[in-house]
RNA sequence: GGUGGGGUUCCCGAGUGGUCAAAGGGAUCAGACUGUAAAUCUGACGGCUCAGCCUUCGGAGGUUCAAAUCCUCCCCCCACCA
């Protein structure tokens, strides 16, 4: 089965410019493809999970994916799908943020004997000189079809307007795309589908250029059942940093995906085959949650690694109870099969304390310090809703303290609502 | 450069001297119901030493017993014209 028949299978395309010739062309060679990565934070998060998805397919199926970190265009940003300017960061930050990104993108792939490349526009764009750009490339672009394109013609039409540079990002979009099938070879490129245009651009500009065919991939804005962009909790974003976003809630989000979308994301971000999927869409109720443990956990494992995820598992289970995975659900999935029973070892984010201070904090404030509450307000709030636990008893009053007898195994048990967890550890 | 319209709590957006910590909606949070889902209902949603107090309505001054609301200057945004 060819890469793109697969992509298309698991709901990755969108669109795509020249079917047959790009089947073609990814059948007869080993293709060299490229995504770019906004360098605006040191993170990657869940909404470019996809891209990173459609990297890793590309290179199980032989083909070279090129990680292209926008370092040049970082310094510009880019207006599509935004709806106002965005902030423009420094070189410094960018650097920084650089290097996060790859480590992360190394999770997912293997860069090795450069099967897979990870290269930064600011390497060429950062030379370019402005006249000879608008002699070579600028002269190659209408600003009567610019201003038609979808990413432009959203802020064209709104009141912030858009500036000059911004203006300019297709063209060094369609510019990196030109320099890469020089350089590297590379003649395809994917992106979100806010993409479309400046991928297009670049395929014009290759062909007007270099006079080579070069194609194009978007793939679908990926939103929850709800229809919001998914992504999104009450912390911000679902970063793949484990520092910023531990494994543990990592799992947690996947664990609470809407019923309707476990099958859809089962096909996007884990590599299960696609048939063992059929059974999940007749799964109902508390039986569907199963499939979720097993999205949750493939999931985790891609991003995090395998013991990571079964860490996260047994932290899951021993928060919200026992599990049994039988068999012959989900057979590819390498999730331990069998009845999950709580255990006492568990990755919940946790902090610790000393005996000592035991008797002297109030709940309100231990809520505060470990992050559950971002204020005593809002702790006092959550008290006073009914909304805030001590190893599983609700606490009645607000400026209860910490007792002797609230130590179990010397430790505490925090949560707030329903789903968030905190462990003091005593020592 | 000219003329007109704006900048309100996370976002949108009401509010034009006291009844304003500021309507309404969204987002978010808690509770109920559930399956760690969705939908629904209820409540909360600046901070604190919490039946009270303190700090907010672009910024700095001023008028007033009292200002998000009036005056002055400044900064920023938008539209149209040049």
């Amino acid at each position: 089965m060819s890469v793109l028949s697969i992509l298309k299978e698991r709901g990755f395309i969108e669109d795509l410019t020249h079917t047959e010739e790009l089947e073609d062309y990814l059948t007869n060679n080993r293709a060299t493809c490229y995504i770019g990565f906004d360098p605006t934070a040191a993170s990657l998060h869940v909404g470019s999970l996809v891209c990173i998805m459609a990297l890793v397919h590309m290179q199980r199926h032989g083909h070279r994916p090129i990680a292209l970190v926008g370092g040049g265009t970082g310094l510009i940003g880019d207006p599509s799908g935004k709806t106002e300017l965005r902030k423009i960061i420094t070189q410094e930050q960018i650097d920084g943020n650089k290097k996060g990104i790859k480590n992360q993108l190394a999770r997912f792939l293997d860069f090795s004997d450069d099967k897979a490349l990870l290269l930064d526009n600011a390497q060429w764009l950062t030379k370019l000189e402005y006249i000879p750009f608008l002699r070579d490339i600028g002269r190659h672009f209408s600003v009567n079809r610019m201003i038609k394109a979808e990413s432009y013609k959203a802020r064209m039409d709104s009141e912030d307007g858009l500036t000059f540079i911004e203006f300019n990002y297709m063209l060094l979009q369609a510019y990196d795309f030109m320099q890469l099938g020089k350089s590297y070879g590379c003649f395809l490129q994917m992106g979100g589908s806010d993409q479309w245009g400046n991928i297009v651009a670049g395929v014009d500009l290759i062909r007007r250029t270099v006079g080579k065919q070069a194609f194009g991939i978007t793939f679908p804005l990926i939103t929850t059942a709800s229809g919001i962009k998914m992504g999104k909790t009450h912390k911000g974003a679902v970063w793949l940093d484990a520092e910023k976003f531990s494994s543990y809630e990592y799992y947690q989000f996947w664990v609470n995906t809407d019923d309707a979308d476990v099958v859809k994301f089962l096909a996007l971000f884990t590599f299960l085959p696609m048939e063992e999927m059929k059974q999940v869409k007749h799964l109902e109720g508390a039986d569907l949650n199963k499939a979720k443990a097993i999205l949750a956990y493939e999931a985790t494992k891609i991003c995090h690694g395998e013991d990571a995820a079964i860490k996260a598992l047994q932290a899951s289970v021993s928060m919200f109870g026992s599990l049994e995975i039988s068999n012959d659900l989900l057979p590819g999935s390498s999730i331990p099969r069998g009845t999950h029973c709580v255990t006492s070892d568990n990755s919940v984010p946790s902090s610790s304390y000393t005996k000592k201070d035991i008797g002297k904090i109030p709940v309100v404030d231990l809520f505060m310090n470990v992050g559950l509450c971002k204020s005593k307000s809002d702790a006092r709030r959550l008290v006073k809703q009914g909304g805030a636990y001590i190893n599983g008893n609700r606490i009645a009053v607000f400026d209860q303290m910490i007792l002797e007898n609230d130590v179990k195994d010397n430790a505490i048990l925090l949560r707030a609502g329903k789903k968030k967890y905190h462990k003091i550890i005593l020592n």
